[in-house]
RNA sequence: GCCCGCGUGGUGGAAUGGUAGACACAGGAGACUUAAAAUCUCUAGGCCGUAUAGGCCGUGCCGGUUCGAAUCCGGCCGCGGGUACCA
């Protein structure tokens, strides 16, 4: 033993775990179970930093378990329909299976280097026909639960390609290939009726009490409970009442107009006999389908002519308007505009010339609300002086509640509580997804397929050449034969559905799956009942709501259907979201303004600055953006593996940032961390060659320091505070570098070293531990447990502030009375001098942290 | 736009109401070496100062609460994530 050499220690020891099936996950009831996983990765074809820092996270916890006497489940797989498999064999003509398994075979080969104490015989991709077929009997049994519907929904529609665009191939309100300017149009499609679950999916976040505050908060924004008030708005015309619903009713007085969603059926029927209003609509449904365009577009209205009634004041009309900003899919797509106390309401009467009433003045009276609207806020007392419920002083949510009150007993409105989630649409008109199991029969319509007939598998080709990606559109709608099938009901011919699942279909149960991942039906009650939930789930913050919120629901539905029991409703006890690995982004718009990408390894850096090497020109940088496949800023961790070895990487990217927080990606900082484990080796070397009778000294001392390690990087594993548990254990080491103690103090300080060491870089760990004639292998050693007595100091120090400024310190005994350290305090030469003889007001004592002396 | 975060030395960060800068990187000085690399030792927020004397300033900005604020509260600014068809 004389040199670290991470690639011959690293493939011995996973050949060692490999061939004792360490980590091959066995239901054993006389063992408490763990189940942890990380969130399965798609698989791009490059394992990036982000992949690596993540699975090593988990690894350590994983380890970590199996040291304190779990039973651990640790498995990976991948996500592996999608979009970039279409896209690359658009760009290169493959097939989207055939790159997508290629990809899967390259990942594989770079994560298993790493030494990660995975499953590897649970692993599979949601693109595997038995995964998708599985799903397709899930979705069958939702079928039949009346979990799953058909609706019209807006889609983002490339009219020159005449195709369906996803969100991220619309650049700014234009398709990505086409460059025409994409419009909304409707289309039917399926959906899970998430909706109806919104409010047991809002209070059990409640009991999410090891999810971070954050992610419940988003989600229960997302979720979006409000209570306002439904109500008609009679029209002069006699047509039907316009309903309305307002989270504001108590900023009625302040109404000023009635707008209405292009997509409301007033609007449709106008627009069916009116062209003025037509060529409006058709207006507003250009540009994309998403909030935020919809939020941050020109906001665009038209007077339809109608007038209606204000519900106070028969007396007073109020104009309608069909409005680009009003949501068809929230509330009753309908609104009152109360422009002096809503901003975006504001905005669009100031453009469009309508009056401003302001609730806190007289109507008639000069408001002082321009360009800004007026928001009282939560608790503030407002007073309104147009009051209509004999109260003229309340708080916000008071002055809503009585509004709501006085409606219902006069008998023109109601309270009613809406939701902000909508419907989960699944529906996509794409090929590399997980077919949808139904078929359109001309007699019988819309039939489920049998479930014998499952899995629906996709067709690998056309009349025996690859499914063809160069046509824009859904392949599956124009093959030759695959749509070809009978009516599962009545026998005779019929076509297949040829939309497929959105793939968080795929990834809101896959966590399920692993705990019988080869089963004939979707789970097993025993291995569900066994491994659920995943104990700790970990992934990165981007998933806080879609993904997160999508499996809650969907664990809810399994459960209904017998799939999960009924403690598997919420089937993540803990979840820790870890930060995003981040790189500068370099880029370049074209004449078209459409961006070009390039490699971190294209360009050269230079005063801040940053030129291709190829030709000199100069990019833009955009800094620090999420590693992205499409964005060209991915970072290759394999140099640092193949340069350094695994345990290096694993500890790079768990030593310096905490795991919560996004890290720009640095190429510095993988060789301090090799050079930290060749020193760690060189001192196992050195106690290894020490000679048995040197006796030594302060071997007290030593010991003191290691259960103190011992104490600290336990408590930053089980926090998620890798970075100070490295911290600790730098300065362990240091401590036994430093240390004079005999060899058999040193053997157990390095001892615990490597088991303390162990989950973060394990090769090296059973190393040290096999060198040093440890007991079997340390992944199965019991975890250390600090020793209390060792870790009691008989004497503190403690600063002394004067004025809240650090003045000097002292050190006294522990439990030293107040009093006594008092006097020790004021007798202290520098507080003597810097008092300079004034009489101290008061002496703040916190026992065992500050004495703070105000004078 | 809206929702949620984050902002501390040259750099990554530590400290979650009690000594701001632990631990590390890059830097500086020294030892070893013919030399370099490696390794080891010391040093290191800024300013004034000969000073390991002392003092002042300092955790994005402005204000507040407190004996005491990086930490709690209010308001800004900047950056990041999400925004329902990226995964």
């Amino acid at each position: 033993m004389s040199r670290y050499s991470p690639a011959e220690i690293e493939a011995r020891w996973q050949e060692a775990w490999s061939k004792n099936e360490t980590f091959k996950a066995v239901r054993d009831e006389a063992k408490p179970k763990y189940y942890v996983l990380e969130m399965f990765p798609y698989p791009s074809g490059k394992l990036h930093m982000g992949h690596v820092r993540n699975y090593t996270m988990g690894d350590v916890i994983a380890r970590y378990k199996i040291a304190t006497g779990h039973n651990v489940l640790h498995p990976m797989g991948f996500d592996a329909f999608g979009m970039p498999a279409e896209n690359a064999a658009m760009a290169s003509g493959g097939h989207p299976k055939d790159w997508t398994y290629s990809n899967i075979d390259t990942m594989v080969e770079q994560m298993k280097p790493l030494g990660l104490s995975l499953d590897w015989s649970r692993m599979f991709a949601t693109c595997d026909e038995d995964y998708y077929g599985q799903q397709q009997a899930l979705f069958l049994d939702f079928l039949e639960k009346g979990l799953v519907y058909r609706k019209n929904a807006v889609v983002n529609w490339d009219p020159v390609d005449m195709t369906v665009l996803a969100n991220e191939q619309v650049e700014g309100g234009r398709g990505w290939r086409s460059g025409a300017l994409v419009e909304r149009r409707e289309l039917t499609q399926w959906f899970f009726k998430i909706s109806e679950h919104s409010d047991e999916l809002l209070t059990a976040l409640d009991d999410l009490d090891n999810w971070p505050a954050k992610v419940r908060l988003m989600q229960e924004n997302w979720i979006g409970k409000s209570r306002g008030l439904e109500f008609g708005f009679e029209r002069t015309d006699g047509g039907e009442p316009i309903t309305v619903y307002t989270t504001r009713p108590d900023t009625l007085m302040g109404a000023s107009f009635v707008g209405i969603s292009p997509d409301h059926p007033i609007a449709k029927e106008l627009e069916a006999s009116h062209p003025e209003v037509a060529a409006f609509v058709a207006e507003c449904r250009k540009g994309g389908t998403t909030e935020e365009a919809i939020e941050t577009g020109e906001k665009l209205g038209y007077d339809t002519g109608i007038r209606v009634k204000h519900p106070l004041n028969p007396e007073w009309d109020l104009p309608v308007w069909i409005a680009n900003f009003i949501l068809m899919d929230y509330g009753t797509g309908a609104i009152f505009a109360c422009p002096a106390h809503d901003q975006r309401d504001l905005d669009f009467c100031r453009k469009y010339d309508l009056p401003v009433v302001d609730t806190f003045y007289a109507i008639g009276d000069e408001t002082p609300v321009d360009k800004t609207a007026f928001v009282p806020g939560k608790d503030e007392k407002v007073k309104w002086v147009n009051h209509f419920a004999g109260l003229d002083e309340a708080t916000g949510q008071e002055a809503i509640d009585v509004t709501i009150d006085f409606a219902e007993k006069a008998g023109w409105g109601k309270g009613v509580t809406n939701f902000r989630l909508r419907d989960w649409g699944l529906s996509r008109q794409r090929y590399w997804g997980c077919p949808i199991p139904v078929v359109h029969c001309d007699s019988c319509g819309v039939v489920p397929e049998k479930k014998e007939n499952l899995p629906i598998a996709l067709p690998y080709d056309e009349d025996g050449k690859a499914i063809d990606f160069s046509v824009p559109g859904n392949p599956l709608d124009r093959h030759p034969s695959w749509r070809d099938c009978s009516c599962p009901k009545c026998g005779a011919p019929a076509k297949r559905e040829t939309d497929t699942m959105d793939t968080f279909v795929d990834s809101s149960w896959y966590f399920a799956r692993f705990t019988a991942p080869t089963a004939d039906t979707p789970t097993v009650a025993e291995d569900a009942a066994y491994w659920m939930n995943v104990d700790q789930y970990i992934g990165g913050i981007e998933h806080a709501i879609l993904h997160l919120l999508y499996s809650r629901f969907f664990a809810r539905a399994m459960h209904i259907c017998g799939h999960l029991p009924e403690t598997a409703i919420e089937p993540f006890d803990a979840l820790f979201t870890q930060g995003m690995v981040t790189h500068a982004i370099y880029k370049r718009e074209n004449q078209s303004g459409r961006p070009s990408y390039f490699y971190p390894e294209e360009v050269e850096l230079r005063d801040g600055k940053a030129f291709l090497k190829e030709d000199g020109s100069e990019v833009d940088i955009v800094p620090s953006a999420k590693m992205s496949k499409s964005k060209n800023n991915v970072v290759d961790p394999l140099f640092i593996i193949e340069n350094y070895g695994a345990d290096t990487a694993r500890w790079f990217v768990l030593s310096d940032s905490p795991p919560e927080r996004d890290v720009e990606w640095t190429a510095s900082g993988a060789e301090a961390a090799y050079k930290h484990l060749t020193r760690v080796w060189g001192l196992c070397d050195r106690i290894g060659t020490m000679d048995e009778a040197d006796k030594g000294q302060g071997d007290d001392t030593l010991l003191r320091e290691m259960h103190k390690a011992i104490r600290d990087v336990t408590l930053g594993v089980e926090s998620f505070g890798f970075n100070a548990s490295i911290a600790k254990l730098y300065a362990f080491t240091n401590a036994i570098a430093k240390s004079k103690a005999g060899k058999a103090a040193k053997r157990e300080a390095i001892m615990t070293l490597a088991q303390l060491m162990s989950p973060m870089t394990p090769h090296l760990a059973e190393d040290i531990w096999a060198h040093q004639g440890g007991e079997g292998l340390v992944v199965n050693a019991p975890w250390p447990v600090a020793d209390e007595a060792m870790l009691i100091e008989a004497n503190v120090t403690m600063p002394i502030q004067i004025n809240g400024k650090r003045r000097g310190e002292i050190t006294v005994p522990k439990d030293m009375p107040k009093e006594e350290v008092e006097k020790l305090a004021l007798a202290q030469e520098a507080v003597v001098r810097t008092l300079d003889g004034a009489q101290p007001k008061k002496i703040i004592v916190v026992p065992g942290r500050i004495v703070n002396v105000v004078a």
